[in-house]
DNA sequence: AGGCTGGAAGCTCGGGTCGA
DNA sequence: TCGACCCGAGCTTCCAGCCT
């Protein structure tokens, strides 16, 4: 972990290089005791939410728009310590995309958590029309199918921290290896789906939603939520940012202000940039900065910002800024400066290096997700061709025998291993969706019932054949018993000669 | 009327390249 | 170091039409 000693160094390298000519404006500090406890918390500004420490300080959702399908990025902080997160994109070839998370998410992760808020249930129940809108998402066609597939990346996506989560329990440093997903699970119902009468009152919200989803967020999250490990904001300050990189820079603020219980701080500039993160090629540095500087004039119209101030020495890499708070102070503030501000180690990590892993990689290494899936999966998991078993189809058909039978998925996954030539699971994912093995299972059912029928008739057979013989031995013996002595030795004798 | 759908055009912004 | 320019995925906006 990068110690707090090296932000120090820093700070003494721009004051070796002479850059820290800042000149602090006038700032006065006022403080109110208001000794806030839990009934306070009744008076939360409406549409206020929770977020949790880890997701402020780590780049859960990525900037980058250029980003690929089936490619994880790592985030290193230190080589050394073997620090890092690591953020693995689902490949369930059901889902719509299987990029990592991005911009888009937050925002609905948002909305997730305001819905959280609201009904304080891990388990969330709510249809897409009404998550854009308290997203702040503005309603559009293609937004509706974001929305979803914003919920599917939430559920596939692993983000992986290596000695970096951040828990109640957690002192001194962070040794584990913690992987979760935003939402521990996840499950969307339409109309015809068997389990809609049970949530029939969801759709009823409106005659025409054709889904609705079930999601539950990850208990890791939610219990440090629980434990106060987060910092309060009110969605629209969030939403209303519209620039992302100005939306990071605010959030990380919030905790670093309260953290450092300064009116003022100053960072590096590169500091900054790896943990929005930016770009930080020499070719690209100006330009990176440019962005920043964008981002606080942004956030100082929006009054979410004082001032700031840019700090340019001999050499960009060098360059500093300072943020300047308000000290006017309103209810999430008090808040916000009371709950939240432990240390949580993060507050110096600074992204030293970042990796790209491509999809061929991903599928070649194990993906160390332990999951437990239930035993109809487990079995039909071996019914799969050897070479083509992928951890991650367990998912499907974990999904899928829930929808159908554990027969009809069985029948569709021998489809496949006969079937598919190029892209198996994606060949497996349609075959179970249209029933490709239906005429399949149909004449294998038939089969089997004729062959049932045969050896029914079979056995009817050999025991009318049974019985007609005993009936034979019976009159046989019944006659031998009535014959007359003469008779009897007439017979014995003819019979004697038979061998 | 208001919510939903489907499609399309145009804009945004980070990132890359180049040359002064 | 910096401005000019381009690229392109993502994002917004708009329109026409449908459903309840």
């Amino acid at each position: 972990m990068v110690k707090f000693n090296q932000l120090l160094d820093d700070k003494k390298k721009v004051k070796n290089n002479k850059i820290s000519d800042t000149i602090l404006p006038e700032i006065t500090q006022e403080e109110e005791l208001y000794n806030l406890d839990e009934k306070d918390f009744a008076v939360l500004p409406v549409g206020s939410i929770k977020y949790e420490l880890n997701l402020i300080e780590f780049p859960i959702f990525s900037k980058d728009k250029k980003i690929k399908e089936n490619t994880s990025r790592k985030y290193i902080f230190s080589e050394k310590n073997d620090e890092y997160l690591e953020i693995i994109p689902s490949n369930i070839q059901s889902n719509l995309s299987k990029k990592i998370l991005q911009e888009f998410d937050e925002l609905i992760f948002y909305g997730l958590m305001r819905i959280y808020e609201e009904t304080g249930s891990r388990e969330i129940i709510s249809n897409y029309p009404y998550l854009l809108k308290i997203s702040g998402v503005n309603y559009a066609n293609e937004n509706l199918r974001r929305a979803k597939d914003s919920l599917q990346r939430m559920k596939g996506c692993s983000i992986i921290f290596n000695s970096c989560f951040f828990s109640k329990n957690q002192s001194g440093s962070i040794r584990e290896t913690k992987t979760i997903n935003l939402l521990s699970s996840l499950r969307i119902l339409t109309l015809d789906d068997k389990l809609a009468k049970i949530y029939q009152k969801y759709f009823d919200k409106h005659k025409n939603l054709k889904e609705i989803f079930i999601a539950t967020l990850n208990e890791d999250i939610v219990a440090n939520m629980e434990n106060k490990l987060h910092k309060y904001f009110r969605i629209e300050d969030l939403t209303e940012i519209k620039n992302s990189t100005a939306r990071k820079i605010y959030v990380m603020l919030t905790k670093w202000r309260y953290w450092q219980k300064d009116v003022s701080i100053r960072r590096t500039i590169k500091f900054l940039a790896s943990r929005i993160p930016l770009s930080w090629k020499k070719t690209n540095l100006s330009k990176t900065i440019k962005s920043i500087e964008n981002a606080c004039v942004e956030l100082k119209r929006l009054g979410k910002l004082k001032d700031y101030k840019i700090n340019i020495g001999t050499k960009l890499e060098e360059s500093t800024i300072d943020f300047y708070f308000d000290t006017k102070k309103n209810i999430l503030d008090i808040l916000n400066s009371k709950f939240g501000i432990e240390e949580t180690g993060h507050e110096n990590l600074e992204i030293v290096n970042v990796e790209i892993v491509e999809q061929k990689l991903l599928e070649e290494r194990e993906i160390e997700i332990k999951k437990n899936y239930s035993c109809e999966t487990e079995l039909l998991y071996r019914q799969i061709n050897k070479k083509e078993q992928i951890e991650l189809l367990k998912d499907l058909i974990e999904e899928s025998i829930k929808k159908y039978s554990v027969n009809y998925v069985k029948s569709n996954i021998l489809y496949a291993n006969k079937n598919s030539k190029v892209n198996y699971p994606h060949f497996l994912k349609k075959s179970i969706n249209n029933d490709y093995a239906k005429m399949d299972r149909e004449k294998e059912e038939k089969k089997i019932k004729i062959k049932l029928e045969k050896e029914e008739e079979a056995k009817k057979k050999l025991e009318k054949i049974e019985q007609e013989e005993n009936e034979l031995n019976r009159l046989a013996i019944e006659k031998y018993g009535k014959m007359t002595e003469k008779s009897m030795k007439k017979y014995e004798k003819y019979y004697s000669k038979i061998p």
